[in-house]
DNA sequence: GTGATTTGACCGGG
DNA sequence: CCCGGTCAAATCAC
């Protein structure tokens, strides 16, 4: 997959963070739709009956997925221009360089922590919150404009090896089984646990028999699989995909509904053009490929 | 008892 | 002042 780094940085452009925060929002957004797309079509072979339409969608998706990526790394260059670099990419505002410090310990102990301003940060979809590595949950919080709230987790060798990896998992919106997963930091720390994926997996309790709509769901993810955004760094590149985790659904207290953006029925053979159709909210006989764009867009 | 999670408070950037 | 990120006391789970 394409390479997005984040953090280069480039000239300065004139524009305001708010509207240039929107901007890349919604180019995520776009960019998170057709790296879909073209996960689905990588997946499912050519059938002779849409062969053709399906490799043209294909090249479509791959410019529609460039361009997006190409705008956001433009837009996220300017975002990062304002940052000054810090030696270790980790916490600054250490001491002296505090514009503003309240008294150490202005309330019980608290108002001197550090704020995250520069590290490496890239972001991942998956249809799962697990990796490799084992995280603390911290805080979670709820965003405006947003459906679910945001967990934020840090490494759990933080005290012991002071790692400095932080990750916050989001709901996507537009496919409630996935979650976009923003990670920030690199971990400085060893690895002690060697809990294998599918450990984890067996550990996950939501696997119901007696419902069609989680394992329909699971279905889906499995086709969609899963896919990364953001340079590829870290270890969790190379994970497998697993079920959905039902941990989050219990933390954000989620009924299990399927998701709409993903009502397909996977238990048969899956026809990108049908796909495509119900994903997109049109009728299968309407669907063309023009209408990805358009609904891309 | 120990470690993880929850949750309201606090802090800083915009 | 608003909002997102972090802290830490309280609570939970094992």
């Amino acid at each position: 997959m394409e390479s997005l780094i984040w953090q280069e940085k480039l000239p300065q452009a004139s524009i305001d963070f708010n509207s240039q925060r929107r901007v890349m929002d919604q180019l995520a957004h776009g960019r998170d739709l057709a790296v879909r797309l073209q996960t689905i079509f990588r997946r499912e072979p050519a059938q002779p009956r849409s062969h053709g339409s399906v490799t043209m969608a294909r090249d479509i998706v791959e410019k529609i997925l460039k361009s997006f990526s190409d705008s956001i790394y433009m837009l996220g260059a300017v975002e990062s221009s304002d940052v000054s670099g810090s030696e270790d990419g980790g916490y600054e505002d250490s001491g002296a360089n505090k514009k503003k410090l309240k008294s150490a310990g202005s309330k019980n102990g608290r108002g001197c922590y550090k704020r995250r301003k520069e590290s490496r940060t890239w972001t991942e979809v998956s249809s799962t919150v697990e990796d490799s590595y084992a995280w603390r949950k911290y805080g979670q919080k709820e965003i405006i404009n947003t459906k679910f709230p945001r967990c934020y987790y840090r490494c759990t060798h933080k005290l012991d090896q002071g790692c400095k990896a932080t990750k916050q998992v989001q709901r996507m919106e537009e496919c409630h089984r996935l979650y976009r997963i923003t990670y920030i930091g690199e971990h400085t720390c060893k690895r002690t646990s060697n809990l294998s994926p599918q450990m984890i997996t067996d550990a996950d309790p939501w696997e119901p028999h007696d419902s069609a709509k989680p394992q329909k769901i699971t279905a889906i993810v499995e086709k969609l699989g899963y896919f990364k955004l953001g340079n590829a760094q870290s270890d969790v590149t190379d994970k497998i995909l697993l079920p959905v985790s039902s941990k989050l659904d219990a933390e954000l207290e989620l009924e299990p509904e399927p998701t709409v953006a993903c009502d397909y029925d996977f238990s048969s053979p899956v026809d990108p053009d049908d796909f495509m159709a119900s994903f997109l909210h049109l009728d299968a006989g309407d669907f063309a490929l023009d209408q990805v764009g358009n609904a891309l867009l």
